[in-house]
DNA sequence: CCTACCGATCGGTAGG
DNA sequence: CCTACCGATCGGTAGG
């Protein structure tokens, strides 16, 4: 029950292998978050001792960034290929806003648990993190840009108040009796206003 | 720089002094976490050895759970009398936000940082949290319940939405540039449909 | 990838 | 409230 054994005995096994380690320790991290994840925790799924992850990777810090970094890559470039085909402002939002969700609420998520982590961090990652988050708003700031929203509403507050939506909404999350598409419907139509 | 001198020459010391313990505490668990919050840390702050604070709390676990739950009680009782004058239910909905993000955006607030360190408790921690929380939650039910909302809005999203914004405004509320009574206004003007 | 270990830190306790 | 300690666990390393 400890090892992974996905039959490895491919070639190409160095860089196989940090990947699946990878996979491993973003999952983990995932559940149980930074510190809740200890090196040894990661090396009992691989089936090493932690002492011996050190040959992929060069800190838990760094293993953490980079798997923070790549979860944000991946989730930008789903987005953007999402709202590529439209044209009209709310149905770009809503592609946006139903594609990041279907990623926060995937049973096996890796990005969001990430993402509200930052108090749990030491102060070097956490400035990383925040780099790297900053630039993943600014397509949500792109977004809401477009909108033709009435002018009482304010735009920063609008973005951020949608975000921490997206990004909070697995904490409550458990009923599965709507689907992720249908809860960001809901989202949507509570924030439109025109 | 390490302790904290309330003169307390007082009598009744003995409650006075834990008291003063709970408060040390419970700024250190919001600054910081649970996990990030060590029993030597208070001890520090509040001019004694970690061992020390024995005499007062049983562990660092029930330490929490009293502090989570008294931070709780306050701000149930906040809310309730803040919307008894009102009858309107958006008058009503409008001032128990207003009043629980004036909680949770005081600079010294110790509400808040605990609500969503779920992922970061013991689980037996963790159920006791959570059945507080789920009482705690009932008010906004009931708000929600009584609003005049368009029938394609489900309220127990809306509700979900509406709280997971109030409880994480300060993980993005860092620009002062509105009081935590304008963000409320924001708030409710997006989350206003009739 | 393992053995064997380092120094640090943790929550908690006994005994005064 | 302190001294002095417990067993456990942590991230990380040397040397093979």
């Amino acid at each position: 029950m400890k090892k992974h054994d996905l039959a490895s005995g491919s070639n190409d096994e160095g860089s196989g292998r940090r990947r699946q380690i990878l996979e491993i320790a973003a999952q983990l991290f995932a559940k149980k978050g930074y510190r809740g994840t200890s090196m040894r925790d990661i090396g009992e799924q691989a089936g090493v001792l932690g002492g011996s992850l050190y040959h992929h990777i060069k800190s838990k810090d760094a293993l953490f960034v980079e798997l923070h970094n790549a979860a944000l890559d991946a989730a930008e470039s789903s987005i953007l290929q999402a709202i590529r085909p439209h044209d009209e402002p709310w149905a770009r939002l809503t592609s946006a806003c139903a594609t990041l969700l279907d990623i926060q609420l995937a049973p096996d998520s890796r990005t969001m648990p990430m993402m509200n982590d930052f108090r749990e961090v030491p102060d070097a990652v956490r400035e990383q993190l925040v780099a790297r988050r900053d630039r993943f708003e600014g397509v949500f700031r792109s977004l809401v840009a477009d909108l033709p929203l009435p002018p009482h509403i304010d735009r920063s507050i609008y973005r951020n108040l949608l975000l921490s939506q997206l990004n909070s909404a697995s904490d409550w999350y458990r009923a599965r009796r709507l689907s992720p598409g249908q809860i960001a419907a809901q989202i949507v139509s509570i924030f439109r206003h025109e």
